[in-house]
DNA sequence: CACTAATCCTGGACGC
DNA sequence: TGCGTCCAGGATTAGT
C-alpha cells in the first residue's frame, strides 16, 4: 500500500521521464476513482509542459504550463493532483505501449515517446486538477511534512494537549502531520515505546521527541530502501520496494517482540489495525 | 471544535 | 470447485 516512501520513490521514478516534456495526450478510461476524473482533464492537459514533478503528503504533484527557452521563463498553468489510494501505481513504459489491461485506469502519454500508466484495482486513488491561484480542498488543509524541520516534539506537544484520542489516532490526522499511514503509524510508536492506545494530550515532550525521530527514521529509511512492498506496491519501473521485511511489528501478531519475546497484540483502532508490544510500549 | 463512524472498491483469504 | 463472507486500507464526509 503505497505510504508517504512509495510515494516519494514514484516521484523519483518518474520525474526524469517527464521533466520539460510535452503532454501529447490523456487517455482516460475508468474515470470512476476515489473521485471522478474531471471531463475536461484531457483537454487542460495537452499540449502542455511538465514544469516540476512534487510530492505532498501522499499526493503526486505535476506542474503543468508553458515554458520558454528564449526568455527562460516559465507560465503555470496548473497542476495534476494523482493519489495512488491504497492500490495504486504509476509506471513508467517506453516506446510502444502494450494493450491497456482491466485495472490500468489512464494513460499520460509524453512527446517523448514515454507513457505514464495508471494502474489501481481498488480505485481509491484519485486524478485531480488544481488551476494555477484556485483553492484545493484537498492540499490547503494539510498538516506539515513529517521530514520537514517544523515537524518536532514542541509541535505535536502543543497540537496534542487536551486531546483525548488515542495517540495513534492523534498521528494519523492529516492535519497534524501528512504521511503518516496505518503501517509506520505501528511502527513509529513501537519504536519510540509508546502505547498506542495511550491519550495524545497525555503524552510527555520526551516521549514525543522520541517519536517524531522514530517517525522521521522510518520513513527516511523507508524512502531509501525504495518503500515497502506488501501486496501490490510497484515502482514506477515495476520493481518492488524493500522495506517490509524489516517491520518490526506491522503485521506480526502473536509473533514475538523482537526486544522482549512478548506476543505481538493486535487491536483496533478508528477502524484500522493497530500492532503493537505490550512491555516495550507503556 | 473534537471525535466517531460510514463510505468508496476489489482481490485474496478463509469457511463450508 | 465454487460460493459467500470478511478483511485490508486513505482520507473525506456526515453525524453526534
Amino acid at each position: 500500500m503505497p505510504e508517504l516512501p512509495e510515494v516519494e520513490t514514484t516521484k523519483a521514478g518518474i520525474a526524469p521521464h517527464i521533466q520539460d516534456q510535452k503532454i501529447r495526450k490523456l487517455d482516460v478510461r475508468q474515470a470512476k476513482l476515489r473521485w471522478p476524473i474531471p471531463a475536461d482533464l484531457a483537454g487542460l492537459v495537452k499540449n502542455q509542459t511538465v514544469l516540476a514533478v512534487r510530492r505532498r503528503a501522499k499526493y503526486l504533484l505535476i506542474d503543468i504550463g508553458s515554458a520558454s527557452t528564449a526568455t527562460k521563463s516559465e507560465t503555470l498553468k496548473g497542476t495534476i493532483i494523482i493519489h495512488l489510494g491504497m492500490s495504486g501505481s504509476l509506471r513508467v513504459i517506453e516506446g510502444k505501449v502494450p494493450p491497456p489491461e482491466k485495472h490500468e485506469h489512464f494513460d499520460i502519454c509524453l512527446s517523448n515517446n514515454i507513457t505514464l500508466r495508471f494502474t489501481d484495482p481498488r480505485r481509491f486513488g484519485a486524478c485531480m486538477w488544481q488551476a494555477a491561484g484556485e483553492d484545493s480542498n484537498l492540499l490547503d488543509h494539510l498538516g506539515p511534512e513529517p521530514l520537514s524541520p517544523e515537524f518536532d516534539e514542541n509541535y505535536l506537544f502543543i497540537k496534542s494537549r487536551k486531546r483525548t484520542s488515542a495517540v495513534k489516532t492523534f498521528i494519523m490526522d492529516q492535519k497534524i502531520v501528512v504521511g503518516v499511514g496505518n503501517i509506520y503509524a505501528s511502527e513509529s510508536l513501537f519504536l519510540s515505546g509508546i502505547n498506542p492506545k495511550k491519550a495524545a494530550g497525555k503524552v510527555s515532550k520526551a516521549k514525543y521527541a522520541l517519536l517524531t525521530h522514530a517517525i522521521k527514521e522510518v520513513l527516511a529509511k523507508a524512502i531509501a530502501d525504495g518503500g515497502t512492498t506488501l501486496k501490490d506496491f510497484v515502482g514506477s519501473d515495476g520493481k518492488p520496494g524493500y522495506f517490509a521485511q524489516q517491520l518490526r511489528v506491522y503485521g506480526r501478531a502473536g509473533e514475538s517482540c523482537i526486544t522482549c519475546d512478548t506476543p505481538i497484540k493486535q487491536i483496533t483502532q478508528g477502524q484500522r489495525s493497530t500492532f503493537y508490544c505490550p512491555k516495550c510500549q507503556k
